[in-house]
DNA sequence: GATGAATGAGTGTTCATTCAT
DNA sequence: AATGAATGAACACTCATTCAT
């Protein structure tokens, strides 16, 4: 498990646990341990040039250079470049995002924290890995493939609205929120989110002398804002 | 309106004329007209097709075509695609930018009245018009335009920035608001403004189904809830 | 017209007019008289290149040099290589088929004389022309371009068919030849003429120490038999 | 049936063994048999998959997976994908053609009959088998292959001429036959066999509206006319 | 100034061939 | 001997850009 506990604020972070090499179980033949090994490097590699280039910016020999491989392998996995975005997609995005929030299913303290400490964890694992550089990907390049947009909207989007709904519900139910409009005000939270993504990986890094954005206390800054006000004296 | 006083910090602006809105003063011979109306046709046309389907996948023939005007023409008034792109940033997102906000200098009702209603002229006059979609193409090819990110960030989110700083500072002043981080609740509206803007030009396109998205009704919830907080009894 | 004493024997003749450069009319820009020339040069290069080569064999740059134009110029006229392929055919075998058989309509002689005549007008105008290696080439494609050897089926042997059909009911009729199967009769010709193009274009120019075939005399022969048969007492 | 006495007048023939056809002899280890059998199962593919779907378009792996082995053990027998053509041709060319005429040595009834029974003999036992498409692939890949196109020529066709013109030299020395210039009419027979060959494998295929082609007739046709002629009273 | 024919560098993709296992 | 992962040369096609008219 990956725990940080200072905040990570520089841009440009390639933390992918590598998820397709486990510690080397029963010897296999060289050539059959790269055979497995190729997608997740290939994916990989795409992932990383995507985010730092785009995905049209990109050209299919500099994904399969990275890995370490010739043009022509690249071929061998995918079918052709769209094929290894989708790929992409389905394998960090939906992945990673469905480690999320598993452990808040027998949450015991308030939801408030409950809430902060989402958003942290969700941070942590999703928001400040190449992750997050897929989800403005993926926003960014909507227009090219909007099969993509639409499974992200699927498969990662209404899932997280899902999980934050029910979060927002349990403190309704328990008396500690106002009985407020549950997918509105979820809605408030994923526009953060989302925002915080979009921001680290097209603003942030062209201002350099402006990068004092810190993603994580933004967060929290904003869930602060959005428990407590900012009236002086909340209306009735 | 176009009004220029303030907030223009630019830097290495290269064509700031908008050729396109000034109200055509003297009446000249067709020709003459044709020829200085020129470069804002393409950009008119270029800000439609960049919006649609995004930079690279507009040709630049297209372009010169939905401007009247054949392929050369382009080439005559712009460098280069790249040049055009960076001139539809430049003269657009601030001839937009700038008719927001004027009249909110003397404003006289309460500051809470003041941020809704600074917001929904934003959103007419600004969110909901190809400004919007010109935002999303700002960050979608910031990687490949990192100047026109930052001329972006220094000439439009700055400005929108210490507007709002104000609005809530006069807030603070005149005690409707806790003294809460201003920069950091700035922030929390202006990620709403941004993911308004992006989502709507990328996943709300691609997800028919799920097409019940109001941007402006989501801003007025957010701030509600920004005004008010989430919790029944908020903390001291 | 094109009218040649002797037989033509060799391979290799390449004597086609170039049907889209007439005397020039009035003087047209440079420019625009190259737009509607090259069409008809390209697919002048490509017929012979095809007919060089073989269709795949041929990269479509090698037609556009042989052209006297670069690569792209090739795709400013033909959306593909194969539709190049089609065009060529479609121009050449086809125009040129149209052009055999109009001054048989009112043909006075013996049929026999006929039969004759129209052959080695066949011959002079289609068979020893690259429309002949045009021939070997549909049927050498046919795999690859099924559409095309239909289309080739249906354009040009049925008319050719059809004509010599229309000759040997004239003969018959007039009581110079006997009842016999006109269809099947016809078979024979064209096997013959199908024969020698395929021959001319593939066996001959592989056997040089061999080069003594000699198609129009063959085709003479080949009437001459099927008028006056083998044996020497024909039956009855 | 395997017979080799005369005809073969080949120039270079790298791989003459049938490996396909004999009748495998003494009983061999399995593996030692695999690995003998290896070549002729490989041309055996090659040869189905290159006339199906001709030489270009069919993929060495395609080739391979027919004979059930993998793509690497094909280049383990043939140095390439050419070789492998040029193989597959030596071997069924003369395999195939073998096997025609050695029963017409000691024919007796009339030459006529016996021409009939040779060219049925011909179609039943070359024509109508997978040699018909093999001379279709040499005549069609000629221009890539002119070795082989040669090769064809010296050690198939010249015999069958040699053959045939026996036949009608025997004709004409027993006075069934007028005195005709024997070469030319051994052509004009030979045409409508490579003609029923070359169409049935290129254009019959395309034209399944036009199916009414029967080669078989049509030979028997032909050899009909070419003995008893068009014309009503043969010539003096 | 305006045109649009022409260019050619650039890229995704295929496939015969090699070679480590 | 057999495999099949890997290679990289080759090629069709695109499109920003140029320039003769």
């Amino acid at each position: 498990m990956v725990r940080r506990t200072a905040y990570i604020t520089n841009q440009s972070v390639i933390n992918m646990s590598d998820a397709t090499l486990s510690p080397e179980p029963p010897p296999v033949a060289r050539r059959e341990r790269r055979k497995e090994a190729r997608p997740g490097e290939l994916i990989q590699a795409a992932l990383e040039l995507f985010v730092e280039k785009g995905f049209s910016a990109t050209r299919s020999e500099e994904v399969a250079a990275r890995a370490g491989v010739s043009k022509g392998t690249l071929f061998l996995y995918f079918q052709s470049k769209e094929d290894l975005f989708r790929d992409v997609i389905r394998t960090r995005l939906v992945d990673h995002f469905l480690a999320w929030g598993q452990e808040f299913e027998d949450f015991q303290g308030p939801t408030e924290e409950m809430l902060r400490s989402g958003l942290q964890a969700w941070w942590e694992r999703i928001g400040n890995t190449p992750a997050g550089g897929l989800t403005k990907l993926v926003l960014s390049e909507s227009h090219n493939f909007p099969e993509i947009a639409a499974y992200y909207q699927v498969s990662v989007v209404q899932p997280g609205r899902d999980l934050l709904g029910r979060i927002l519900q349990r403190g309704i139910d328990r008396g500690e929120f106002r009985p407020i409009d549950v997918p509105q005000a979820v809605m408030s939270i994923v526009s953060a989110m989302v925002f915080v993504m979009t921001w680290r990986h097209s603003i942030v890094p062209c201002t350099p002398q402006d990068a004092s954005f810190d993603p994580l206390a933004f967060l929290m800054t904003h869930v602060d804002l959005l428990l407590h006000g900012l009236l002086s004296s909340p209306s009735a």
